[in-house]
DNA sequence: CCACGAAGGGTTTTT
DNA sequence: CCCTTCGTGG
């Protein structure tokens, strides 16, 4: 009873607050690194040691993977008794819907053995209602219709705001019969059929409101519609509700996260009481001003003074560097110095970023961790039995029936499929009646048939394993009798690739279920919902510097933080075009920044390879909303030799390196280019330095330009111009992007560059 | 029906 | 650079 206390004591006025609120809905606005997840786990101590509510009574919802353990891990050490926490319902929505569909999806025609379809599985399902249409046409699509879900609209609702063409509806409809047919759900399925299932069944509906005495959403600024929907039904009038969340960091609009939830949650719980949490106890004052000053360039956000009383602490770095081996090296000499790995990580915008410093971390001898990547689902092989295990849990799975009829090779060609289909109709959907019958019919081609008995006694062997609970003996079997093990030997054998290791693994972390029919459900259901923590152990616990996206960093925090490719196109990332993108990669940015406790370091690299091509990098607009006087720089901006960011000034690439880089990048003018500064670079500038432009190329002395900048245009249209490089020019176009200045010239002779003004080496002639 | 080779095209971010 | 897709020859 005195721990609680203790607990208690910790929390400052307004976390106090929060916690002991009980009554009314709460809604808890926490800034980054102010302690709200330690107000959400002190909440449900207090819930379960002070207000006597039964754990399994309590329901926490996060929206990663990551959040939910740790939160449950938080609460675990806070409370005496262990069983306490593991009675809790800490899970993210998703999982959640699936615990729910689970235990009532009968009642609204769900199988209980149904599994759930990934990305790719739902466009191969799609992909099966439209044969004749090629996948790449089918993604748009695909993601229009998760989309679609994720606001909670079906198929039948207006859809005009999607902005799509006339068929869509179609099918649209089209992919959710199928579903229905083959008797799985997609990921938005588990939000919105539970949703569904709440609406048409009252009983299940009073349940869930009798179950839950408390209701918490953690990063409730995440929330999409159709979750928003679902965390509305499941709240009774003898339920308490609190939500938790911070404007500046929402992260996941791409998937239909909707700030508006955590603006509209007072209207929709009047009476709501509105605790703010401001006091940031994380980070040193000087990363917070980093944050601070970038998150300001939001004009989407709630004023809010988040301070801290920590020290002033050192000043955060920003290092210019080379490219990404550079960049790899650079803070691998910073992590040898004093050795700090485990408090150390690296935060990069795309997962293949990762590579990089993999490999240069593996040459300095440097231990590191790869957070969230899918290395072993991901797998080729892994899938392969994977397909058999959902098969057999759910023999409608037009799926991953078609995926493994005819892998390994079994003579079923596409035509064989097509034939054996033919049947589905006259077998309700079962594909091994269907299989039967069409083998019975006798219509297949002799190799075809044979491979087709041999694929339904697979299957009615491994099934009497299932049902005998042989669960390892089954999967083992299964494996081997398929054929698969051979085939993956042979491959192993040719390219020493490890694959049947692999198969081994899965089986292995197969073993540790219940070795019935429901320990399997149970064990694809998890790798459903995480497909990062299979067949190994948490990835957390070994020691090493931590490379994680920043977008599975929310939650987390590191003495030390680098944040890696603060480049143009890469972060903000290509496709960020509306104001609207920008805005959500700089509060990615914010939340990346907030993660450091002491130490702060920012990467910007100088030229990168992407696609095995080499292709120069412009520092991202990020790194000038910083105030230059908040940051220790090292290293040298491109572009501040005076010569614009094409025409040199990289030192430490190799001529040839460069020329040949320049030429695959900018040489052929395919690449497509967004609006903002890459795009007005004129394709004819390109062609001069294609043309051997290169043999001139030499480093040019720095030529400081002293004017003030101001906003002020230091080129008007039409300015003549002389450079030591080109001669004589002229202005011929001359836009703003943020507070910078590009000009685009053309020299005498015809040639066109581009220039930063702020940084050009260029002296105005002539009358101004 | 299948294996092999050429050609083309593609990066966010997660459940 | 790697992975999927498409076309050919057996």
């Amino acid at each position: 009873m005195a721990e609680i206390e203790k607990l208690l004591a910790q929390l400052n006025e307004h976390q106090q607050e929060a916690v002991l609120e009980n009554s009314a809905p709460l809604l808890v606005l926490a800034g980054a690194g102010s302690g709200k997840t330690r107000v959400i786990t002190t909440k449900i101590a207090y819930c379960i040691e002070k207000l006597g509510i039964p754990p399994y009574k309590i329901l926490a919802v996060t929206f990663t993977n990551k959040a939910s353990k740790e939160m449950r891990e938080r609460v675990e050490s806070m409370l005496p008794d262990k069983d306490f926490a593991k009675d809790c319902n800490i899970r993210t929505f998703h999982a959640f819907g699936a615990w729910l569909l689970r235990r009532f999806g009968t009642e609204i025609g769900l199988d209980s053995n149904f599994t759930i379809y990934d990305d790719d599985d739902s466009l191969s399902l799609l992909a099966s209602c439209y044969p004749s249409h090629k996948k790449k046409e089918l993604q748009p699509v695909m993601k229009r219709i998760s989309f679609a879900k994720d606001r909670g609209l079906g198929c039948h609702d207006n859809l005009s705001s999607l902005k799509m063409d006339s068929t869509f509806p179609r099918m649209f409809e089209a992919y959710e019969d199928k579903l229905h047919k083959v008797g799985n759900v997609d990921f938005a399925d588990l939000i919105t059929r539970s949703i569904e299932l709440l609406d048409a069944r009252p009983d299940v509906q009073q349940w869930v409101h009798n179950r839950f005495r408390v209701v918490l959403v953690d990063e409730y600024q995440d929330s999409n519609i159709a979750q928003f929907e679902l965390l509305r039904r499941l709240v009774g009038p003898a339920c308490f509700i609190c939500v938790v969340g911070d404007d500046d960091q929402s992260i996941y609009r791409f998937r239909g996260a909707e700030v508006q939830n955590i603006l509209s949650f007072p209207e929709v719980y009047p009476g709501t009481k509105v605790v703010k949490l401001e006091q940031n106890y994380r980070s040193t004052q000087n990363i917070l001003s980093v944050a601070n000053t970038v998150i300001k360039h939001n004009k989407g956000r709630h004023q809010k003074k988040l301070w801290t009383a920590n020290d002033q602490g050192s000043k955060p770095n920003l290092l210019y560097v080379q490219d990404e081996t550079d960049e790899a090296q650079r803070v691998g000499n910073v992590l040898m110095r004093d050795r700090n790995y485990d408090g150390s990580a690296i935060l990069y915008r795309t997962n293949a970023q990762s590579v990089a410093f993999e490999t240069t971390f593996k040459r300095m001898h440097i231990p590191y961790k790869v957070v969230g990547a899918l290395q072993f689902y991901d797998r080729e092989e892994v899938k392969d039995v994977l397909a058999l295990l959902f098969l057999l849990m759910n023999n409608r799975d037009e799926v991953n029936f078609k995926r493994m009829v005819n892998k390994p090779p079994r003579g079923i060609g596409d035509g064989g499929v097509e034939k054996i289909l033919s049947f589905l109709g006259e077998s309700e959907g079962d594909l091994f009646i269907t299989l039967q019958k069409a083998v019975d019919s006798n219509i297949l081609s002799g190799k075809a048939q044979g491979g087709a008995q041999a694929f339904l006694s697979l299957f009615k062997e491994a099934n009497r394993l299932l049902d005998s609970e042989e669960l390892v003996e089954c999967a083992n079997f299964m494996i081997r009798e398929s054929g698969l093990f051979e085939y993956y030997k042979k491959i192993d054998n040719q390219n020493s690739t490890g694959k049947v290791d692999n198969l081994e693994a899965l089986v292995n972390a197969l073993a540790s279920y219940d070795s019935s029919r429901d320990g399997l459900a149970l064990f694809l259901e998890q790798l459903c919902l995480d497909p990062t923590t299979l067949g190994k152990e948490d990835p957390r616990d070994k020691p090493g510097v931590t490379l994680i996206t920043m977008h599975n960093t929310k939650g987390l925090e590191f003495d030390r933080v680098f944040i890696a490719g603060l480049e143009d196109e890469l972060f903000p990332g290509k496709a960020s075009e509306s104001d609207d993108d920008i805005e959500e990669e700089r509060r990615i940015f914010y939340v990346a920044v907030t993660r450091a406790r002491k130490e702060l370091y920012l990467l910007c690299a100088k030229a990168r390879r992407i696609w095995g091509k080499t292709s120069f990098q412009h520092p991202s607009r990020f790194i000038d909303e910083i105030d230059p006087s908040l940051l220790s720089v090292q290293g040298m901006k491109p572009g501040t030799l005076g010569n614009g960011w094409e025409t040199g000034g990289y030192q430490g690439l190799g001529l040839l390196e460069e020329r040949r880089a320049r030429s695959n990048t900018y040489g052929d003018g395919s690449k497509p280019r967004r609006e903002g500064i890459a795009s007005h670079i004129p394709s004819s500038s390109s062609n001069l330095i294609h043309q051997g432009f290169g043999d001139k190329l030499k480093t040019f002395e720095m030529k400081k330009n002293h004017e003030e900048t101001n906003g002020e245009s230091l080129f008007p249209l039409g300015q003549r111009v002389f450079s030591d490089l080109y001669g004589e020019g002229e202005v011929i176009t001359l836009k703003k992007s943020g507070d910078r200045e590009v000009i685009d010239v053309r020299f005498s002779g015809g040639r066109k560059a581009t220039f930063i003004s702020k940084f050009a080496a260029l002296e105005k002639i002539g009358g101004d």
